[in-house]
DNA sequence: CTAGTGTATATAGTTACTATATAGTCAAGG
DNA sequence: CCTTGACTATATAGTAACTATATACACTAG
């Protein structure tokens, strides 16, 4: 603190205050947004505490996504009404940023769950499970699709868990008709599915799934696929099970945590029915 | 789309999926973020469905303040613990910048509060006024310091606000004692002081002020308060009422809504006691 | 009166895009 | 077959909001 200037803050001071780099304050006053109550004749920066006030404003308005122009443009012409308008705007604003930050929370808890999981799991092993209902967002069919059409589907797909914000950190898998494991077209989804875990009424499109299910994991890339679906079918035909309505498959670990294609691992969950044994 | 690519999509497409420009993915790529899959024979990018998924993961990180090139790093190496790691850690991250979310919605609110009742007020009324018991944050004395010292004094409150939390959109008041208002020094604060709606326990410096108050407005520069002091003070005088412990002076309007110093308005609050008569 | 700290300006660098200019690719229509 | 239009590519420059660096002046303590 230089000179006996009372009750102002020198550039340096006033940064400290603010918490941010002096360069800050310089640039600020340069475009004009937050100028020092006074100069001295020197050239000498001085600012009131008041003006921490105005700092902080800025802060808050930056944060909730405004450019410092907009800023600006608002300090210009300032009234009490003009910020209480300018209070209302950004208060829906911030709501909104802070329920996209409890949503993104949540896929990050999804996805730790899910890691945590996968973890526990033996990738060899072959089990016989009892599924609990869970409610899937399908997306439209795209059995035989290719090109365009496929691209045009998982477009939409995509679009609508954007909009509905249904992507809660659940993988995206692939839903194969019973029709078409018969064929052998092992992977020629019939639909995108997404698990909801908290469904809401008045959206088509969701699937409930329950029963017994045969769980097996593939290791590698998805082509070889084949190979452990052969597994887990004679599996199946052993423990005298046939086919049921659908086979789901979904990746555990993929792009996200592992580099190499090899390492890749695919969950296959079978539907299966113990009695009577149907005909397959 | 171009060519029967089957499941590939070309950037444009990609783009679309992602809702970034098309740029965005080339400089992802230039920077070896996010490389498409593979490129045909005339350079033409082709990505994957599984890329998206890496995508969103990229902007998750990014929101929460990770930069691309820590992001990159953290790409190169992944595993699934690595990535749980990272996951707990972000988790930590993106909880604080929720509630810092909730914080600034809080100060909104109250601006906007006050604001309010602000506009509601006729600034030529003095009243009389019982006030219900209210918390306020006190900074150290600054009774006749003066600069390094009061700059101390402040710097030390404002650091107090942020680490404690304490800046809940409400103004920094002054609070002046008796004896210096009786001394004619009406700004010689002696604290500055912020009130706290919650208060917690476990925190020194809180103070309780309650009774009844002689409200009053000061319009225009600070300057000339004493002036608005007169005024009051002979009001106080005219009631039979005598001048109680404290004087509490808070701005209503300030640099953050009026351009014009002769705008501003200042509440003063002095405390009075009705009887018996005490003498000043 | 010098060392050390603080201030100023001017300029260049950074991050994460974003826009523009130029040119090659491809499918559809006349 | 050629042109049109919509797409692709690279290269370069511009943007916002800082951030760092270089150079010079100012003030204060010993």
């Amino acid at each position: 603190m230089s000179k006996k200037t009372g009750k102002f803050l020198s550039t340096g001071e006033f940064a400290k205050l603010c918490k941010v780099n002096k360069q800050t304050l310089f640039y600020y006053d340069q475009i004009g947004l937050l100028s020092p109550i006074t100069k001295d004749e020197k050239g000498y920066r001085y600012y009131s505490i008041q003006q921490l006030e105005v700092f902080m404003l800025i802060g808050l308005l930056k944060d909730i996504g405004m450019s410092l122009q907009d800023i600006q443009q608002y300090m210009q012409n300032k009234s009490p009404e003009s910020f209480l308008s300018l209070m209302y705007r950004k208060k829906e604003e911030i709501v909104k940023k802070r329920q996209e930050m409890e949503a993104k929370e949540k896929m990050i808890e999804t996805t730790i769950d899910l890691m945590e999981q996968a973890s526990q799991l033996n990738f060899s092993d072959i089990t016989l499970e009892e599924l609990p209902e869970v409610t899937l967002y399908l997306s439209r069919n795209i059995e035989n699709t290719a090109g365009d059409d496929f691209v045009k589907v998982v477009s939409d797909f995509i679009d609508e868990l954007y909009e509905l914000h249904l992507d809660t950190g659940y993988p995206i898998g692939g839903l194969t008709k019973r029709e078409q494991v018969l064929k052998g077209e092992y992977t020629n989804y019939s639909y995108l599915y997404i698990e909801q875990p908290e469904p809401r009424e008045g959206h088509p499109y969701f699937k409930s799934v329950k029963g017994s299910f045969l769980i097996g994991y593939h290791i590698g890339d998805e082509k070889n696929i084949h190979k452990t679906y052969k597994r887990l079918l004679a599996e199946m035909e052993r423990l005298h099970l046939s086919l049921g309505d659908y086979v789901l498959e979904e990746y555990v670990y993929d792009t996200l945590v592992k580099n190499r294609k090899e390492d890749y691992v695919t969950k296959i969950m079978i539907q299966v029915i113990k009695s009577p044994r149907r005909l397959s």
